[in-house]
DNA sequence: TAACTATATTACTTTTAAGTAAGTTATTGT
DNA sequence: ACAATAACTTACTTAAAAGTAATATAGTTA
């Protein structure tokens, strides 16, 4: 009995791709400002998660060729269409640190 | 600029956890019946994933004591919280494995 | 010419997650 | 007395995720 809640977790059931996407739902973000963003995580996992992010369709990458350069992520539309998701889980966070902690 | 999400991912964010909470949405059940729905899940990774959300009071745990022993596990009010984002999430799933596979 | 910038990549190590297979419990039916 | 049962538990191994630190790029400015 499989679930198509198994495939939405392969796509964004990790530690941090929920986190980098939730950031870009206001618009998107040069690669700098959004990883000051995520606290806590390391230059590498930045660039890998992104990186899948890109490769699953989730969100675009664009290369301005300038120097030093820039580069623009942004959510897709299928990223975008993660959006209510994305809001209520971390309103349920939201609540809940409230009740319990 | 830490947000909710964080707390929220720190709960649920793993492979397995969302599965077994989306399973008791429709009421409790016996361990092995549970463990038969997620499919590919170790009896050791059932265990210890189902122990880790008794313990942050997501689902609940009762013994009947019984030979051969009986458990049943069940949402409690705050895992009946996560009801929406769970059915949004499979819900999810399904629009876009139509659109995208 | 050397330092500065933003964005990444690479090699390497550590940490965490997950899997496998065997063993435990306590009673009931054979 | 011993196999069957449901629900674990444990020791051990393997695989995956994540962290650290050094390096690359290529124009711009001091």
């Amino acid at each position: 009995m499989k679930c198509p809640l198994n495939y939405t977790m392969g796509l964004i059931g990790t530690k941090w791709k929920p986190l980098i996407l939730f950031h870009l739902l206001d618009g998107g973000l040069r690669s700098g400002i959004l990883q000051r963003k995520i606290e806590g995580i390391s230059n590498k996992m930045f660039t890998q998660t992104v990186r899948e992010l890109e490769k699953d369709g989730l969100i675009t990458r664009t290369i301005f060729p300038v120097v030093p350069p820039k580069v623009e992520y942004k959510l897709s539309k299928r990223g975008q269409s993660l959006e209510s998701i994305l809001r209520s889980l971390d309103k349920w966070g939201l609540q809940d640190s409230e009740i319990n902690n």
